[in-house]
DNA sequence: CATCGATGTGAGTCCGGTCTCAATCCTAAG
DNA sequence: CTTAGGATTGAGACCGGACTCACATCGATG
């Protein structure tokens, strides 16, 4: 065939045009499917792009429809399975309206965040999909807001900003767990997140984490209605790498106030909580009940399989994806669909009793029977 | 201060060029930081740029540079932690030297990755980052190479395309691997993929994925070199979803001639294989042992803790980057760096039951009992 | 047979930048 | 006091499509 000496510059609709004997503005025409066209041309156009195997620049394309059909994900880290889960079910509920996804990972850091939202602004993007590192400075955000680019938040809200979200109701289903926590005797439970604050919490921080601070608010109204003081002790946060966490995890383990329940504010945290309870050699739940956010497959092959806090995170992320498409084409904003978690019972959570029978740790359950 | 009227258009070099009373051709300068720029002139435009928060239209800029600072992703699937955390690689690699990322999964699924690659290109990425869903049907991929667009396979080859890779050598490790079993005493050991192939495995079919044909390749050597037959009835492709998964585990399991140790191909497969073994009653490496590809943090939470064939994901991505960014750059490919595999020995292997019984085969599994 | 609305069609502008080119300034050398 | 040569500068082309507008064409209507 033709010697392909291909190193050329792309096939254009000039080109096309040329070949097909007719004007740029038919050969458009014919190609981008618009305007009116007789069959004739329309053939003699397709067959020449064909021949010449001409693909449209979506660049030069975008520039004047003011359309890329892009969107801009902006997410914590994608490494983390929870954003993975999340992230395929926009690019799912993307693709299947036609558009792509451009994938920024911020590690929770705000700074990177505002970089990603302007270089995605800057590179056009239809709209933007965001788990807001911080719920309380949003200043960024709140320009993408009032500029008019559609806006999206997952998993966490922004604050004050009016913007759509998708979120479960994250106050709801921690009073739950932490009320079936309760029945079963626990009165010392610990909850373990890596959220960076700039001092140790008390029950007046105000936490950058919408999410965050929404299970705390859950946690607190389940002691109080039951009349019990909340173990604001045992709320740690800043916990960072692996072997940060397993040093928090054996602090709260240990001393005569020690926690009988852990509550796990990821699946990353949970591997090192699990480790760090196995390594002192305590066993779950005989001797501390462990509770996590999250449920992934692997949660069900543990001995004993965890009880887990379970959101439906590709829903989610469909759901985010379908909402700003929505936006983005005008449309009016659909009724809010609330997420609901769930709490998935399985064999992590046990009475307290059993760990006073346990007495590994000394004065393992500090309870009054 | 100003209105914020805010619906118009975006502010653009024109703009900024009259507020600063200078030519559109200086303020572009001034703005792009090319050319030849008189400080005076510099600060004028640079000042009416900030006054009007002007942002450069990146589109508009790729249009006429050729150069998008785009590179496409086109992963089988983002979900699986696998590609979750090669991918993190390819971004981390990918933002330190200026470049975002267009991801698009194919549920490895040629007609979808060929669609994916076409789309990419029409965006006008600078460069492709494909872990191909076959080696063998490869021409979309051929085209795309031959068209000088930079490539970079990740996980697998390309097949005959000589294609920059970057992927461990899995026939080594899978040799190294499968010693190790046999070393135990293991002689019927089953491998569970989900590649999708015409017929059942036989030892001349061709497979689409150079990663299973390596494994395939090394284990069969591997029994070779003890002069001992591949016992390719054990051989099991085509494993579906979860349940399908677990039929196929019991299936190995049972009978006269069944296997005495399963191979996972990748993380997913595992967590049925080990829920199928779960539910059979059997316990691991007792009465089966077991082995799986890739080395996530939970494989250490199991009872006993999964021996697993680690590969360095993260660090892959990030290569497989840095070579494209390379050949985007125009330099000469670097040398390839072999990744290498390595057999972490945890407890879910163990010596076979009826060899058990023969001391000098007792100690082989390694410490855990 | 003249008229009108519905196509078809080509020339040319525009999107928002980059980049070429010729003209203009300046400054130091001759 | 000229003048050569580098630094500045502005006009305008250009990237590759989409889209406006004026100008045919054509069948149907009256």
């Amino acid at each position: 065939m033709n010697g392909e000496g291909a190193r050329r510059r792309d096939v254009t609709v000039a080109d096309v045009a040329k070949a097909a004997q007719v004007s740029k503005a038919q050969a458009a025409r014919a190609l981008g499917n618009y305007g009116a066209v007789s069959d004739d041309v329309r053939e003699r156009v397709l067959a020449a792009a064909e021949a010449l195997s001409y693909r449209p620049n979506e660049l030069a394309r975008s520039m004047n429809t003011g359309k890329s059909h892009t969107i801009g994900v902006v997410v914590g880290d994608i490494e983390n399975p929870h954003f993975g889960l999340a992230t395929r079910g926009i690019t799912d509920a993307a693709k299947k309206a036609g558009y792509n996804v451009i994938l920024v990972n911020t590690d929770e850091d705000r700074a990177a965040e505002v970089e990603a939202v302007r270089v995605l602004l800057d590179k056009r993007v239809d709209g933007l999909i965001v788990a807001p590192a911080s719920s309380v400075d949003t200043e960024h955000l709140r320009q993408v807001h009032q500029s008019g680019r559609p806006l999206v938040f997952l998993d966490r809200s922004g604050g004050t900003l009016d913007v759509e979200t998708v979120a479960v109701d994250m106050a709801k289903i921690s009073l739950q767990a932490t009320q079936y926590l309760l029945g079963a005797g626990h009165r010392r439970i610990a909850f373990i997140s890596t959220l960076r604050t700039d001092a140790p919490y008390r029950a007046d921080t105000v936490l950058d984490s919408s999410q965050i601070a929404d299970r705390l608010e859950g946690m607190r109204q389940a002691f109080l209605a039951d009349g019990l003081p909340f173990p604001e002790d045992l709320v740690r946060l800043n916990a960072g790498d692996a072997d940060s966490i397993r040093s928090i995890t054996r602090e709260v383990l240990r001393g005569p106030e020690q926690a009988t329940a852990v509550v796990a504010s990821d699946g990353l945290i949970a591997l090192s909580v699990v480790e760090a309870i196995q390594e002192l050699g305590l066993s779950i739940p005989a001797d501390v009940s462990f509770l996590m956010y999250d449920d992934f497959p692997w949660t069900r092959l543990t001995s004993p399989p965890l009880t887990v806090i379970a959101q439906p995170v590709y829903n989610m992320g469909a759901a985010a994806a379908k909402a700003l498409i929505r936006q983005m084409e005008g449309l009016p904003r659909a009724a809010p669909a609330q997420f609901t978690a769930t709490l998935v019972r399985r064999g992590s959570v046990g009475t307290v009793r059993a760990a006073a029978a346990a007495p590994k740790l000394g004065q393992l359950a500090g309870e009054p029977a």
